[in-house]
DNA sequence: GTCTGGCAGATTGGATACAATAATCAATAT
DNA sequence: ATATTGATTATTGTATCCAATCTGCCAGAC
């Protein structure tokens, strides 16, 4: 046999996935505004694709709850009522705990090697456009190891749904010292092998995000 | 203001949301076989509709989770492997009892009694084909008061993958007088405003089902 | 002045047509 | 006989085109 690097090719991105990928980052990041208009024209355009795949996509982005679509009129991206942001940090309060309790019995010297690494990373990172995505390098690496995926997978639907307003609400709050401070706590209770420990702390850590992201509530819908 | 039942009319069904709900359904109860591959030229036949829109209902099934894609090779319907299956229960049992917890204390008389009228209805439905509906009417009309409507979403995304094995498990394990009896007592604890013990009987009859489950788990599969 | 109806442009939903890829199978070479 | 190659067919991905619907505007009726 010869001695490749072989990459399955079949995973090779469709452009619809492209655009789908790309259209839910811009969403995620705040690039594109709550309530703007998605017309299918104007994205093909800047894609050089036809309007099939950007439908696709638009189609996929509502099953996300990223975007709300009527028909004949477009798809426009969703916003958050106070609310509904109350809810999705409700069940981030009530999922995240145990995702991380069972993770901890399980993670592994690497894994955690790997989280030290985002945290650090994320420490020293003064670009608040980097902090999402770090921020959630860093659970999901500890989450990873719970096997949990479905779990994880509604955690990160809600995470997309939130993000936008956090990025915002932490360069607002200055939240990024306190927040940095309580990784490193989460990741310590997970080498030292202490899953009721990292539990709480994480359920500090989303109480002390959703009261701070509260009180900012007013500013950000503006 | 003229009193009319005005019914928003661009929520009119689409010609893919109509192959999208359908597909579904079959997925859910099991008229589509795990592994079966939905072909677009078929499915467009079987709709006389063209491919477009049955392709939008495939992307949005994946997102779903109810069937798998490969880029050039179609879709087949996903099913769920023991690990899987447990990880959903595990998750029902995390979620359901908490927001019925929260549900108690806002549900209405009228609520109540739709929900009386579903578990009667199921108690004296002797078809099988019926059970899954009646069972998720049920506790959704409960569920419902808690306005939480995020996690009704995503429980319901579990239940969509595990319906099709919990009709079968039901008729198997002859669990309906049981489920039925349970039903009955959590709608008692909601009518007597005790939102713990709803709680908790909730989360028993989980338990109850996803053990008989794993019980009976090797005769699915085959 | 206000309301109604209808036209014109813009935009979406869907059908048809074509291109890219996978699957199947016969033909050939070793 | 077996393995490899090449052609044929089936199926998916995308582009182009047409139809249905929405939006904004203007003319006319009252």
């Amino acid at each position: 046999m010869m001695k490749l690097n072989a990459v399955d090719i079949s995973k090779t991105a469709s452009a619809s996935s492209i655009v789908f990928e790309e259209l839910r980052r811009a969403i995620i990041n705040g690039d594109l505004a709550v309530g703007a208009a998605l017309r299918q024209d104007e994205i093909a355009n800047l894609f050089n694709v036809s309007r099939i795949p950007v439908r696709e996509a638009l189609s996929r982005l509502e099953e996300q709850g990223l975007v709300r679509t009527q028909r004949y009129k477009g798809a426009v991206v969703s916003g958050l009522s106070a609310e509904e942001a109350t809810e999705l940090f409700d069940f981030r309060l009530l999922v995240e705990p145990e995702i991380i309790r069972r993770a901890v019995p399980l993670i592994s010297q690497a894994a955690l090697n790997r989280a030290r690494g985002f945290c650090k990373t994320f420490s020293e990172s003064t670009d608040p456009m980097n902090w999402g995505d770090l921020n959630r390098d860093f659970h999901s690496e500890i989450y990873k190891a719970s096997r949990l995926k479905f779990h994880m997978e509604v955690v990160d639907k809600a995470m997309n749904r939130l993000d936008r307003y956090l990025r915002a609400q932490l360069v607002l709050s200055n939240g990024m010292e306190q927040a940095n401070q309580e990784h490193f706590e989460i990741l310590e209770a997970c080498e030292a092998g202490d899953a009721d420990k990292a539990s709480e702390l994480t359920a500090n850590h989303i109480k002390g995000v959703k009261e701070s992201f509260l009180k900012h509530l007013n500013i950000l819908q503006s």
